[in-house]
DNA sequence: GACGCTTGGTTAAAGTTTGAAACAAACCTA
DNA sequence: TAGGTTTGTTTCAAACTTTAACCAAGCGTC
């Protein structure tokens, strides 16, 4: 199979998108540090418990709204835990899970720093944008995460039988 | 001063391009991991370098161009040179500097597998977007990577004078 | 109701990233 | 040209991530 490389226009818009998606996701991180001591995953865990009913999650449950792995998310929350942000309660009818659950500080954390991260998001991300790219970038990146969570789900469906190239490699 | 916080739609936008650009990076890092046995970052180190003139470059620039820091950048070219795919060699006119320098294996290496990476953006990203959205992608996160860029340059310009909330964390 | 498979979660070890500090060469500038 | 600053890079420790392996609890079924 020849393989099809990437145009002009695609590769502007790959360095485009790596170049910009690094820089948002360090400078995110970087205030986040600054302001609640720690990193953007660890805030959007607890963010994601404070949407939660009663603020409290399934660790299965929440690895798969934070998009990570369920190791990953021990360690996260084996930190906070330390941290006083969340507790972990286990499951009555299913001895098997465990729930993280936003501690009152944990809340108080997020209420406290919330304002500092939206600022940036909006300053860094949204104040650039006019209306209708904001309508754009949601059409494509939800239209994106839903194809890529399918793809998630089946691990390596067929075989990848590719080789040979005449073009560059598009970083 | 009062938070603003995020629309409705400014939220969707948002919650959509983390889920969507942590994913892809995921896919993309288990498809290099798999065929050339490094993940994206490595990748993209010795594709920058395969595309400077006599395959080499500054520790510095290198770092620029990958959007890393410069420690991160040591790291990762002392594992590569372990492996045999970058050489350092050190500057003359500039006896602080050290060049990072693609070797014949590292080329092949790149050479071999850029066909595996290209086809999976490709088919991640592009193979799911119409012509106008690879156009408005292109468009939105290359002035978002300019004005980051910008940003990066100044270390903290202005203080950070924001407080209290009065909607949700946004993630 | 016991065998085998799946699911929820953790662990341990190896690998990577971060952030600050250390170093040394190059560059002022008085 | 001595002294101080900047620049290019590395080093180190602590924090984080990955991967594979593991354990226990549920589930299905014969």
């Amino acid at each position: 199979m020849t393989t099809r490389w990437l145009s002009e226009k695609e590769q502007r818009a790959w360095r485009a998108y790596i170049a910009a998606t690094h820089l948002l996701e360090d400078a995110i991180d970087r205030q986040l540090q600054q302001d609640a001591g720690m990193p953007h995953l660890y805030y959007s865990i607890l963010a994601n418990l404070s949407e939660a009913p009663e603020g409290r999650l399934r660790m299965t449950d929440l690895a798969e709204r934070a998009k990570i792995t369920r190791s990953r998310l021990t360690y996260a929350v084996t930190r906070l835990e330390k941290d006083g942000l969340i507790r972990r309660e286990d499951c009555q009818w299913d001895k098997r899970s465990s729930f993280a659950m936003l501690t009152d500080e944990g809340m108080a954390v997020l209420e406290r720093t919330a304002p500092g991260h939206v600022e940036t998001v909006r300053s860094l991300l949204f104040d650039q944008l006019t209306p209708e790219q904001v309508e754009q970038l949601e059409e494509i990146f939800s239209g994106l995460a839903q194809t890529l969570e399918r793809d998630e789900e089946r691990p390596t469906p067929e075989d990848v039988p590719w080789r040979r190239r005449s073009s560059g490699p598009c970083s």
